[in-house]
DNA sequence: TTGTATGCGTTATCAA
DNA sequence: TTGATAACGCATACAA
């Protein structure tokens, strides 16, 4: 920005116009003569002209621009979401402000002003876990905002979450229709939402089945690997042998399939293994790889800034309020039966 | 930004002094009396008014934003790199704009256009790999730059990349300390700078101890476990026995653990195993946890933003033009020896 | 000490 | 068809 950049005076100057036949050529409004067309736009060409958008934005009222109000840190969480978001956002020419990601609120405030000032024309706020937070401060104003990934808690706002009890019922049917009879389920802390909903979502799958879940094969732990391993001995002690897994992510279903093996257990032939996240790096890694339930978290990301392009656009009343993004059943080799698709 | 924002002016008429006034006293340019400072400054606090930072960066030509342009999709890498961006950026009170990272030159130089038209002060561009790249298109403008973990071919440009043959290095130093006598070497592709670079600091540390690295023991393949898996056996068909590796990712040192312990092979009793990239999901969660090389990456782009900051101060002079970020060794536990910490 | 006027780069209205 | 000119919101030099 130092070496004073060319502008619209320039271009008008180089094509001997004014600027105002200037901004109308270049904008394809009003009228003028095919002549004047050409000698302005090679103007505009042979001297590189780019419009300066702050000027536009200044005028337009209209940035162009979103913020993404990260909490909890940038994680694995964050890196799909933002892809989808800018998927969607890329072809509306609109671009995206990131902001480190804090759980301190004065610092959180302090960015959302900073975006406020920089007149974004929307915000998007992420978290790395869908429990219910407060929501940003808007001082007031009517910025149109969506939560991705994450959940006001007494607020109107739009937010788009995973459909996580949708995602446990696809774990427990795939089970069942492989004919999977005893199943267990080592999942992550119950202060999660997430892991709350997904159980329900899988007994809720058992029940349809005539079934329901031994409290003895429910176990609840940390999220890592580690545990997996551990939830296996625990598993173990008890009498009767379940024949499948539903884990709560796929680290804990890497801990289980590794536990599984020595001990002489085979995966899929004696106890199938379903994951959640759908986190390659760890799903394709798994021996033998893993099927799991992927919650779309692109796709998501793609929906929340669909949801807020709309809401910029004046259609606030066309999005709903709480949408849920539905899960998705990847089949590896961890439960067999891929033969079957 | 639709339900009309609160100017300068309307802090003006509040404060019933003009528009002038206003600007200096929020702004503490000039002088003025103790009694206006004061409603002026109550008046903007009640009006909750944020200066438009369109208009100020329109007049300062100088937008405190930069753009963040990366290639080859965002990965495990761009995060770390993102989070030293900002913690760099964050106290300067400079926001990045983030661009949907591409390989295809014509989206990266629409992006890079955009990025100009809103008069960013300067540039960031990153890469999943450090291996030479034609440079970004500046379109003849002066616009500072300065790649992170990437490499402009035949350009002056600022870089600053990671230190892959001092990680090398450190790597062997740390075994030969230990006592470990015959060390074996298994990375990737060989078509990755990295890879090259970490074996020839791998190298220079067994040359500086006398002696040298069997080529039987040299392997490059994918960037993979199932490579570090498969390599275990390549290596067990030689003769003598090894008693380290010198992994060149962490994914592949989990193969290379879990291949190592399905052999009866003990981790680090039998055999020391040293990563490469500290990436804690994998390394900690490996049996034994994994001592490794960190490449730093949070500070490498903290240093990236650092120098982008000199150089849209104007100090560009003093800025190197090649910076070799220095790596670190983290040592858990796949190499013994953490007591001697 | 305070207010007025000008410029920043655009777009848009309205005469010419 | 084209060219002045007035916003847009702010900062600042200068006049009052």
């Amino acid at each position: 920005m130092l070496k004073a950049a060319v502008t619209i005076h320039d271009v008008a100057k180089a094509a001997g116009v004014s600027i105002g036949t200037v901004s109308k050529v270049l904008n394809n409004q009003g009228r003028f003569t095919e002549e004047t067309r050409i000698r302005v736009r090679q103007s505009a060409e042979s001297l590189r002209f780019q419009p300066n958008a702050l000027a536009q934005s200044l005028h337009q009222k209209r940035s162009y621009t979103v913020g993404l109000v990260s909490r909890d840190s940038f994680g694995r969480f964050s890196l799909p979401l933002l892809e989808g978001i800018e998927n969607a956002l890329d072809p509306a020419r609109m671009a995206v402000f990131v902001c480190k990601p804090t759980d301190d609120p004065v610092h959180e405030r302090r960015h959302i002003e900073s975006l406020m000032a920089k007149r974004v024309d929307g915000l998007i706020v992420t978290s790395r876990r869908t429990d219910k937070r407060p929501p940003v401060d808007l001082a007031g104003t009517s910025m149109p905002v969506v939560y991705a990934y994450a959940q006001p808690e007494g607020s109107e706002a739009v937010c788009v979450l995973p459909d996580d009890r949708g995602g446990g019922q696809l774990a427990g049917q795939h089970l069942l229709c492989l004919g999977r009879t005893a199943l267990a389920h080592v999942t992550g802390p119950e202060h999660f939402t997430a892991v709350r909903e997904r159980r329900q979502g899988f007994e809720e799958a058992l029940r349809e089945a005539g079934r329901s879940l031994d409290p003895d094969w429910y176990l609840s732990g940390p999220w890592s690997e580690a545990w997996g391993h551990e939830a296996v001995g625990r598993l173990l002690e008890h009498g009767p042998r379940f024949d499948a897994i539903f884990c709560g992510s796929d680290q804990i279903a890497r801990g289980v399939a590794d536990a599984l093996r020595e001990r002489g257990l085979r995966v899929p032939e004696d106890v199938a293994l379903v994951g959640y996240d759908n986190w390659d790096i760890i799903a394709a890694a798994t021996r033998p790889p893993l099927t799991t339930i992927d919650p779309c978290l692109e796709t998501l990301g793609q929906q929340a800034a669909s949801c807020l392009l709309a809401m910029i656009a004046g259609a606030e009343a066309t999005v709903p309020r709480v949408i849920r993004h539905p899960c998705r059943l990847v089949v590896r080799q961890s439960c067999g039966g891929e033969a079957l698709l």
